[in-house]
DNA sequence: AGGCGGGGAAACGTCGGATGTCTCGGGTCA
DNA sequence: TGACCCGAGACATCCGACGTTTCCCCGCCT
C-alpha cells in the first residue's frame, strides 16, 4: 500500500475512532506528516484526495478541517459519474434517478411540513409567472425545477437518499435535460406535472405522490428518447 | 481554483472530450505536468485524487491508465459513506439499500439467465451444506451471501444500480450485519429467505421477487434494531 | 470605550531537484 | 528455444525553499 493510501486510510481511521470529530481542525501538515511517518508531499497527496471526497475541507492560510460528514456532502463527488456514464447511454442513470425520486416523493408525502408545501407552491407560481413573459428566463426556470425536486428529497427525511438524488439529478443531468425539454416546448407540461405532484403531497397521499413523480420523470425521459427505457417504469400498475 | 483542481478538471475534461479513452495510457507525469502548466508535485496531487475516485489507475514502474469508467468502478469509492454514516444511525443506509436491492430483484426476475439461476442455486446448496457442519465457516457463508446478492444485482442489467448496491451493501455493512445475525442464530432463517427469493426468480415473477427480497432485508434490519425503521417498508401492501 | 486598519505570524500552495523502487522488454547465454 | 539478466523508463518519496492567503493581535483614530 502506497504512502498516500496510508495517509487516506490513516485519517479516515482516526476520524472513525473519534480522534478527530466533524468540525475539528487537524494538526498542521508538518506535524501530521511527521506523526504518520511520511513526507509533507505524500501527506498532501492524501489530503488532496480526502478533500475531493468531501471528508476534509482545506483552507489556505487557515488550516484543514473535518467536514460535517453528512451524506449529501460525502455523496456529492459522485456527480461526475453522470458525466462519464451519461455520455453514451443515460437510460441507466435515469432509471436509478426515477427509483430514488419516486421513493422520496412517497416518503415525503407523510413527512413534509406545511411550510415546505407552501414554499414549493410559491416556486411553481413563480415558474408560471416567468413562463408567461416574453424573454423567458430559462436559467431561473431550471433553478426552480431543481429547488422543487430538492424540497421533496429533503423532506423524505433520509440524508442518504438526498445525497444520491443530488448526485444523480444534479446540474450536469439537468442541463442536458432542459435543453431537450425546451426545444419541444414542454415547459407547460412540466409545470402541470409538478403541480400534480404537489397536489398529491398536499393530500398527504404517498402512492399518489409516487405515481405523479414517476409520471413526471417518465415524461422527461421520453422527451430524450422516444420509448420507455428500463423495464416497466417502476411498476405503474399501482392502481390495483 | 487551485492547481490541483485544475489538474483534476483538466484530465476529466480531456477524457470527456475524447482526448483520452478508457484503457489509454496517459503521458508521463513530466510531460503531463508541463502541458497543464503545473509542477509535477501539483500534478501528482490531482492524479492521486483521480486514482482514488477510480478514474485513473496508476501503476508504479509502468504508467498511468484511464480505467474502464464503468459505474461500479466509479461508485466503489463511495463505500466509505457507510463507514461514516452508518456509525451512529444505520437506518437510512438500510432504507436505501432495501430500495435498491428490491428494484434489482424486480428487474432481475425478467432478465436473469438460466445459468445465473443455476449458479445461485449452487451457492445456496453450498451454504446449506456448510451450515450443517460443526465448525461452521462463517467467513465462507458471508462470502456466499454477498455472491448471491451480487448475482441478482448484476442481472438487473443496470451497471449504475450494481455500483450503488455494491457501495451500500459492501463488506463494511455486511460485516456488522453478520455478527448480529449469527449471535441470534439466524443462519437458517436467512437461508430460507434466500431460497424464497430464488424461487420467485425461477418463476420469473417480478413482484414476487421484489416482495421476497424486501421481506428478507426487513428481517435482516430487524435483527439489528427491533422495529421497522423508515416508513412502511417499501409499501409491502403489494398483495392485492 | 469602541471601531478601524496595519502588520506579522501561521498555515496552506507551489515549485524544483534528487534519489529510491518497481515494471517491462530486449538481449544474452546455455 | 527457453530461461535469465539487466538496463531504461516511469512512478514513489523525500527535502528544502519561497509564494499566497488568512487570521488575529496590537496600535491608532474617533
Amino acid at each position: 500500500m502506497s504512502r498516500t493510501d496510508e495517509v487516506v486510510n490513516g485519517i479516515k481511521r482516526m476520524i472513525l475512532e473519534g480522534t478527530f470529530k466533524p468540525g475539528d481542525r487537524l494538526p498542521i501538515e508538518k506535524d501530521l506528516a511527521e506523526s504518520l511517518g511520511v513526507s509533507r508531499g505524500s501527506l498532501r497527496e492524501g489530503m488532496s484526495a480526502l478533500s475531493i471526497l468531501g471528508i476534509v475541507n482545506i483552507r489556505q492560510g487557515d488550516g484543514t478541517y473535518v467536514t460535517n460528514l453528512d451524506a449529501p456532502q460525502l455523496l456529492a463527488p459522485m456527480g461526475f459519474v453522470v458525466d462519464f456514464q451519461g455520455q453514451g447511454d443515460p437510460r441507466h442513470i435515469h432509471t436509478v434517478r426515477r427509483l430514488l425520486e419516486c421513493e422520496a416523493a412517497r416518503l415525503a408525502a407523510t413527512r413534509i411540513t406545511d411550510e415546505a408545501l407552501a414554499q414549493a407552491g410559491e416556486l411553481l407560481d413563480e415558474a408560471a409567472r416567468i413562463a408567461g413573459q416574453s424573454p423567458q428566463d430559462h436559467e431561473r426556470i431550471m433553478e426552480i425545477d431543481i429547488a422543487f425536486h430538492r424540497i421533496i428529497a429533503v423532506h423524505a427525511d433520509n440524508p442518504v437518499l438526498v445525497g444520491l438524488i443530488e448526485a444523480f439529478a444534479g446540474r450536469t443531468l439537468r442541463g442536458r435535460l432542459w435543453r431537450s425539454l425546451h426545444e419541444e416546448g414542454a415547459d407547460r407540461r412540466t409545470h402541470d406535472e409538478h403541480a400534480a405532484i404537489l397536489k398529491a403531497l398536499v393530500a398527504r397521499d404517498p402512492e399518489r405522490a409516487r405515481i405523479r413523480m414517476a409520471n413526471h420523470l417518465i415524461g422527461v425521459e421520453e422527451s430524450l428518447y422516444g420509448l420507455p427505457d428500463d423495464g416497466d417504469a417502476n411498476a405503474e400498475a399501482g392502481g390495483s
